[in-house]
Parts: C-alpha cells; sequence; structure tokens
DNA sequence: ACCATATTTAACCTTTCGGTTGACGATTAG
DNA sequence: CTAATCGTCAACCGAAAGGTTAAATATGGT
C-alpha cells in the first residue's frame, strides 16, 4: 500500500483493472472469479491485482484456499481530491454522472 | 484531444506531467517556460506537452514563433466523475483539501 | 497419501515510456 | 540577409509495462 499519486493514477490508467474495481464494486471477490470474464491469463490478473494492491486500491485477504478481493476506494480520495482542485467543474455534475454510470456499469463492460 | 479515461488517467500517472498542470493553473505558459524549472530537456518537455494535449488536458494555441499552453480542467472531469462513483468519501473534504493543497501547491513542487 | 483447486512466481517476449542528442523548419530581430 | 530563438522531429537507448507459458506453492477434499 504506498498509494502516493502516481501509484494510483498509473493504476487507474489501465482498462482492465478499472474494470476489476467496477466488478468488485458489486461484491468481494475471489481471485479466480475476478479473472473468469476476461480473455486473459490468470497469472495476468493476479499481476493487476498486485499492482491495485499495491496502490492500496484494493486489500487482499487469505481464507482458506481463497484469496479475496475487496474494495478500498479509501485510496482514490488523494487522487480525486487533487483532480478537483483543478475544477471549476462541481464535485458532482448530476447529470453527467449518471449518463456517465449508465454507460459504464450497465452493458458493455468494456470500460474505456 | 482523445480524452478517454485511459489517455487522461495515465497522462496523470507522471510527476512531470502533474507539476506542468499545477504550473499551468497559474497562468497561460510558453513552452520553453514550461520546460524552464525541469532538469530535462527541452524536447522532453514537449513530448510531454504533446501527451497532456493528447489527453484533452492542455491546449496549445501558436502565436508567432511562441506556442502557449492553457490548462483544460473540463478534461478531467470524466475521469473524476468516474472516481466519485467509487467514493462515499465526500467529493469535498475541506480539511483533507486544504492540507493537500499547502503541500501540493506552495514550497517543494517535487509533487508526489 | 493423493489428487484437484487456487494463486503466485519465474523466465521470457514485445511494445510502450521517458529520456537523450542532433538536425531541422519556422519565425523574429538586427 | 543573417543570426538567434522557439519548438518539433527522428533515431536511438534502457527500463518498465503487459502479456504469455510452465513450474512451484499452498490448501482442501476423499
Amino acid at each position: 500500500m504506498i498509494q502516493t499519486l502516481d501509484t494510483v493514477f498509473s493504476a487507474l490508467a489501465d482498462p482492465t483493472r478499472r474494470r476489476i474495481l467496477t466488478m468488485l464494486l458489486e461484491d468481494d471477490m475471489a481471485v479466480t472469479d475476478v479473472a473468469e470474464p476476461f480473455e486473459m491469463s490468470l497469472a495476468a490478473i493476479s499481476k493487476h491485482l498486485g499492482i491495485l494492491s499495491r496502490a492500496g486500491l484494493i486489500a487482499q485477504e487469505k481464507r482458506g484456499r481463497v484469496k479475496w478481493c475487496k474494495l478500498e476506494p479509501e485510496a482514490m480520495r488523494e487522487a480525486s481530491i487533487w483532480m478537483q482542485s483543478f475544477g471549476q467543474f462541481e464535485a458532482l455534475d448530476l447529470d453527467a454522472f449518471e449518463k456517465f454510470l449508465a454507460r459504464e456499469f450497465s452493458e458493455g463492460e468494456t470500460t474505456d
């Protein structure tokens, strides 16, 4: 858990990792289950989870032989605040927000 | 100006580029002046500006032989909203905000 | 004990990133 | 016209990113 602007922003720069985060928004998941919807090896997903973990964006806890992944949204706080310091745009524009969320979380999953 | 989550987040992942953005918060600047405080070649800064520009985070306008760089904070909107969709943390925690800004924009410049 | 499942590690490959230097095109000043 | 300034481009470099496969390491079930 380094959690600098560097690690957080670069963790978020990858679409696979962002998609993982949105998946974890619904529920905690085991590594294998996280990997399932991706057309990519389990090892690759494991690496992505390592990056998210080091950025503090998720926490991983091993119970039995299964490792559970849990979202840690607090890790976004500093980065979010940094961005807002630039924004004349109000923190929450509900219009854009809902439109965006619809596109983001519903169907396609091709986050980006 | 592609302005996807990919391009914006990865543009923000580099400390040099974030520092450039905070410099532009004060005023529009010519490329040479942007480069001045960095211990790095002008060509390198020019590349960074290209990346920021492609991400939509700055606009560049050539007047005479000088190219001016202008902050475009609107380009952060989508990314900012994306992050906030994770945040139970309220959009603007003034305490953290001021503390952070103090650290960020005052002295050191060694953003991150 | 044995076998299957869950996850990481190691070695490797290709592409991208962030930097360098040097040449170049455009513009302004003398 | 000539010379200096502003900025980009091209070629190159080492390191890091993102993926692969194969082997190794837990742990659990029978």
